[in-house]
DNA sequence: TCAACTGTACCGTCCAGCCGGTATAGTTAA
DNA sequence: TTAACTATACCGGCTGGACGGTACAGTTGA
């Protein structure tokens, strides 16, 4: 069979970035277990000679993986404190699955760090404290900041079971106003 | 070899449960991944063949964990509702993980379901949703239920990482006791 | 020429599930 | 009462498939 010839306006991004978008991908739609590099490498309409060509190994490719979302995250951080709504209504507004690529980035990171990944456990760990402290600096009040973040996580594992029509209620934009203003109250009066 | 004499006196509930019990422990230890039959088996102490008599197939041993911790979230429910300290206080000081039978094999089903499995995800929405109603009764506001049970969903994520001291701060009896107070502020005023 | 692949063929390991045995307790029937 | 049979509870070896990784020769566009 003839090779796929090489699209020079590049398809959707460059190569890598496609291996890394369908590891993603797998990660998020069937779990770790379906991520292999057979998949992976399918996924990317890419042979497993070019995935292994890009990434020597599935500890590269998984730390390839989670730089990306390490720097989405960083990006993400300065996204909160410039919000015009506020840290907190963005934080919380985007806690729920949003399908940015940060959104997608950081369930893969998830699935990995569930699956004992101590690599994806650190990162994860990381973000999560840079997104407190800037909540911290938002509202100057450490166990209200903790009390927000543990809402923010208790949305993403929420709307993870949402997408798959479990949980009884989805998250409009209403509730979510709803829940901004009841996160109100958690603030040392204002 | 001789083989295991039958103990009449069960020297640590039946094998059934002995083989359950060590399911549930690879999979908060090690993840989906490393509970593999070999492995369950060995951690039970019995051979594969031994399983396979008592869980004729690995789906056969999802069914029989996920059963059991229907059962035993069915118990709390219970125990929800009829909290000396009140429902709110009794489902966030258990949120954060405590060891308990229960709390062993709710981050066993949660492991599965993130690698997932569609019976676990489920059995885990239905047991959310059980203690979501248990919090709409003692708080008469669904609203505040919903931001009540998110924290406690927080929580249990949290404490997954803090298990692996990645997460910056513990909680601590005294840190849940200010979690509580702040909690006090989401109910419409008392 | 060279980077960026493709395709094919392997290798060792791991894993689910299968199967033929084995030990023992209990039941039946002559 | 005892031999024959059955059910329960297990053992452990085996098979076939998937997976991670290696190796390498060939192809293509810049």
């Amino acid at each position: 069979m003839a090779p796929m010839l090489r699209n020079p306006a590049a398809p959707s991004g460059s190569t890598r970035d496609r291996l890394l978008d369908a590891f993603e991908e797998l990660l998020v739609e069937g779990g770790e277990r379906s991520a292999t590099l057979d998949a992976v490498a399918a996924a990317a309409a890419v042979s497993k000679g070019g995935l292994l060509y890009h990434f020597s190994s599935k500890g590269a490719l998984i730390e390839g993986m989670l730089a990306r979302l390490d720097a989405l995250a960083n990006e993400d951080a300065d996204n909160i404190r410039a919000a015009p709504a506020g840290p907190v209504d963005y934080l919380i507004r985007t806690s729920v699955h949003t399908g940015s690529p940060l959104d997608r980035a950081y369930i893969a990171g998830s699935r990995l760090a569930q699956g004992r990944d101590p690599r994806a456990m650190q990162v994860l760990g990381d973000i999560r404290c840079r997104w407190l402290s800037v909540i911290e600096d938002a509202v100057h009040d450490p166990d209200t900041a903790e009390a927000i973040m543990l809402i923010s996580d208790g949305l993403y594992v929420n709307s993870s079971l949402a997408e798959h029509e479990l949980a009884p209620q989805e998250h409009t934009d209403e509730s979510m106003s709803r829940l901004i203003t009841l996160i109100g109250r958690l603030l040392p009066h204002t």
